[in-house]
DNA sequence: GACGGATTAGGACGATCGTGCTAAAATTCA
DNA sequence: TGAATTTTAGCACGATCGTCCTAATCCGTC
């Protein structure tokens, strides 16, 4: 009863610290000494550093459904759906400028190593893909919807990976910057569908 | 003398290896496996794994010198110069989508390893910043130049996150899509501008 | 209070890592 | 050709990695 405890609190440790260090840069006593615990002790919890890492993926899909999920329900028109996702950027502000995206960069980085959890880690992301393509399908862009999700999930990308690299070094309020455009684009797209639509109703 | 060759193969070498695997998943054996050298061997060119490094990112350094040189000298219109800059992921779509970009892969795993070469390959990625923000001062934008470049360089940052993880599970041609969206974005952006330009000149 | 499963502690293991030495071979130059 | 220098090969060192075993401890249940 107390190991689920134990359990849990590793997988929550070692999901911090293979965001901020990464996970081949992660040791397993790296781990155990944040956790405050003995190495014998984690291979009664997890067989192997890759057990963790399918632990901790599955936790991070669990808690990006749940996301998605309250963001769904939270936001009555798809653009303001569309806009919490956006707006992860300013949210995780302080993080992303040290650590990056935490889930471009584990992707980025199971890649290089062709690791076994690649797929999974590929699946965060395909989760953020196709909630945003059904907003898009929501504002009536049915057709265009998974390019525009693909769209503004590589802005996200790249402005995370940007964000790191210069740190302080990008002009001021870049992150804001560019959250603003992704804004006035969204905007811009969704008057765009809704005036066509209209426009096909009224035919 | 025949030395000097040998040092010129383990760093283009190495620079292959680093881009393909990830700095931390190369080891010393997997290059001088690669090279066919014995490890001593190595001992006497590169005193640590971290001078290979250094090496290989002021190869790249160099190399992209020569790269952006050459763009400014065969392009007739800033427009055309930015337009080469974005034809890269067409030129490399093959890597990227094996590997990612060469510069923001290498630039991410530095920040997460607190390496000392951190500063350094940022410098690649401020070589095309600085480089792209001159082009639009040419384009008469000089007010917005240093956002433009940050937000195109995002934007192929962002571009070449996707297509590594994705693959081919991305939607057919999304790399080319997002490229021509680029060059469209450009067009506007460069016509805007000279029709600006127009527009105060006849003041 | 004793039993039994769940949990923990600590250390040992083989492998691999980056590093560094020494002696031999190859090359250069007088 | 011969001496000096550059270049190479092979091996060994200590550290750290992921893995794994065994014995001790906790804790709920009868």
């Amino acid at each position: 009863m107390k190991g689920k405890i134990t359990r849990e609190y590793i997988v929550e440790s070692a999901d911090r610290l293979f965001y901020q260090r990464g996970y081949e840069h992660t040791s397993f006593s790296d781990i155990a000494d944040f956790v405050q615990i003995s190495k014998g002790n984690f291979y009664y919890h997890f067989k192997s550093k890759d057990e963790i890492l399918a632990a901790v993926i599955q936790l991070r899909l669990e808690n990006t459904r749940n996301m998605l999920a309250k963001w769904e329900a939270d936001g009555e028109r798809p653009e303001d759906r569309i806009m919490s996702f956006i707006d992860m950027l300013i949210a995780n502000l302080a993080d992303i400028k040290m650590y990056g995206c935490p889930v471009g960069t584990l992707c980025t980085e199971l890649a290089k190593l062709n690791h076994a959890s690649r797929a999974e880690a590929n699946e965060l992301l395909f989760l953020f893909r196709s909630w945003l393509s059904r907003q898009f399908v929501s504002l009536g862009l049915e057709a265009k919807a998974d390019e525009l999700a693909m769209h503004l999930l590589a802005r996200s990308q790249g402005v995370a990976t940007l964000a790191q690299a210069f740190q302080d070094e990008g002009y001021e309020g870049f992150i804001k910057h560019e959250v603003e455009q992704m804004h006035a684009w969204l905007s811009c797209t969704a008057s765009a569908a809704q005036s066509a639509q209209e426009a096909g109703a009224g035919r």
